[in-house]
DNA sequence: TTGAAAGCGGTACCAA
DNA sequence: TTGGTACCGCTTTCAA
């Protein structure tokens, strides 16, 4: 015999109960399917009402029992950006435990370079949903476009592509990154000098976004200085390096640089080389464990922090959020970076020692 | 008949199957209850692993089915920050729908002006876990105790207290939060001036740790600069007005401000009444619409956000996870402010108008 | 149009 | 030490 449920939140039993009903007739009129006749269901919902009801999810999905698989193709360069971006998926995953979702990461070995050749190879089919980190827009658009007929969802990280063909997409607003490192820059650096960006590749959307927006920012909030031609690294050591050593011994009023990709080593130590460290003021991309000792030294006045471990944590919440709930997340994330100071550096260093890489989650 | 499961993960059942015993001996194996053989129970675990058992969350929860009721007392003012906290805590019981944790609010006037009392009068025991700002740690320690001794979880947010007796506390790191507006300050202002802390209560923890962290930091990275006695506003809007306008009359010199309490409005008032606005550099606290007005017109350099909305969040998470899945949340969350300035203000705005008052989440 | 009943994958209890 | 079974709240199917 059932059991009188005691209290709690009421339930479909209590409202089949309440009206003499079954539980069957209100489970159609609650759900607005056909069977029931208009009378019937409108008792149902005044009483749904009356009870404060709210359905059981737990039940919910108990019943229905889906269970999702989550593919992520993410590049192993840069280590210091990826792999706790790959932790924020993992600990999402987590934290939703119970929700039947599975995550199985794929990796390639750069940014824009494998990673269709890696979801093609993996049969990106089989998986009900994918992360993503696109590098050029226009490879990744077919796949997109083919998973968009097959109505698979495609969350992007990092980076942002076409708008089009994907269900979100979550990144640092990488425009008003390059704006947040001219404008302290310009405070930084009171007379009329040069800068440059050093930047990994262009035709990455990302890259070119943050110079955009150091071009405008630089323009109205800091017009003293001069904007010498980007520089591109195409994330290699060597040519980083090079370059940087060949652009300061040709510009030595140089004043300032920013470097908008996680490669940052090479250039500084291009710099301490040089005998101009401290001299040329550095806003670097990124947090990691050596960034540290180069903001305490003051080789480096800031490092923007894309919180690489926050944009995994969203990614997988948007991605199984709609999967199991169904609700479309916002299809755009724009986070704010954080700048990483002298000051505040300490707490970035803890979260890292301590297993998080970010002060938060 | 039981139909046969055809694929997905393995449970219980599949485990008894193989070894033809009954689902109640795996359970008592798994869970390593009394009334197993050890031969059984090895035999058990074994094929569990070999069938890579992970339990059903979804369903162990419908069985036990609890469901729980989380009490949350924070302040009306300062409303700019209390609000978007309260947003946060409903938008992790959103996300959490179907875990079964009930969210009441409840409010008093001001931080550390009738909690005790609120909670007193709302019969705070009824509830399974407790969100809630102290405001002077000795007045809540008492409840603490009981609630300790009762084994009942309290999550503090935005000021922290004695960490005894808690779950765990999320909230801005506020020696840093000052250290950064003294490191700020002290590359805004480059000649010998004078600054000052406006504060709220100095006797609330987290006031005073602000006004810590700015003094050291301005002692070793800002030495040029010299700090006036803080001053308290005890978040009356009168106070702060009046003490501002005497501050700037009689300190001609004064060439910056922090103001480390949300409560800035007055300060700003004052200091542009006094004709002395971008003269004076300010570097104020949290984000609302108003300041984007002053950061825009250059009256005030910078925001130091302290996120309520996340630690709105982070709190609902913490403590339905300790209530639903039993593990214990990090002790102290340190969350790291987002400094808004002119050249990212617009993310900040941006969220706001959409109905987040942060850009994430 | 409605009712009755079978599960979803666990937990817990009673009987063997 | 074991097996058997009711039940959590919902969805779904079949029968009335």
């Amino acid at each position: 015999m059932r059991k009188q449920k005691e209290s709690g939140p009421a339930g479909i039993r209590q409202i089949a109960e309440a009206l003499g009903v079954s539980i069957g007739t209100v489970d159609r009129a609650l759900h607005g399917r056909e069977g029931v006749s208009a009378k019937t269901r409108e008792r149902v919902l005044r009483q749904a009402k009356k009870l404060n009801y709210t359905p059981n999810l737990v039940a919910r999905n108990l019943k229905l029992n889906r269970h999702f698989r989550i593919g992520v193709f993410l590049p192993e360069q840069i280590a210091s950006f990826f792999d706790p971006l790959r932790a924020g998926i993992r600990a999402g995953a987590l934290a939703a435990a119970g929700a039947n979702v599975e995550v199985v990461f794929h990796s390639y070995p750069q940014l824009g370079q494998g990673d269709v050749e890696s979801m093609e190879t993996h049969r990106w089919r089989q998986f009900d949903g994918i992360i993503l980190a696109p590098g050029q827009p226009a490879k990744v658009t077919f796949i997109c476009q083919e998973a968009e007929e097959e109505n698979k969802p495609i969350v992007f990280v990092a980076t942002d592509a076409a708008r089009e063909n994907r269900l979100a997409s979550i990144a640092v607003e990488s425009v008003l990154s390059g704006g947040i490192a001219a404008e302290l820059l310009g405070r930084l650096v009171p007379d009329r000098r040069q800068v440059v960006v050093i930047t990994g590749d262009l035709k990455i959307q990302d890259h070119a976004d943050k110079l955009r927006g150091f071009a405008a920012s630089l323009a109205t909030l800091a017009p003293h200085l001069t904007m010498l031609p980007a520089i591109q690294s195409h994330e290699s050591a060597r040519d980083a390096h090079k370059a940087t050593s060949r652009l300061l011994k040709e510009h030595p009023d140089l004043g300032a640089i920013y470097i908008s990709t996680a490669n940052s080593a090479p250039v500084i130590a291009a710099v301490a080389e040089s005998q101009r460290a401290g001299k040329v003021q550095i806003i670097a991309t990124d947090f990691f464990p050596e960034m540290a000792q180069w903001i305490e030294s003051g080789q480096v006045f800031a490092a923007l922090h894309q919180r690489p471990f926050t944009q995994g944590r969203m990614a997988f919440e948007a991605l199984s959020r709609f999967l199991v709930q169904g609700c479309a997340p916002e299809r755009s994330v724009r986070l704010a970076p954080h700048l990483v100071l002298r000051s505040n550096m300490s707490l970035f260093v803890d979260a890292y020692s301590a297993g998080r890489p970010e002060p938060e989650f």
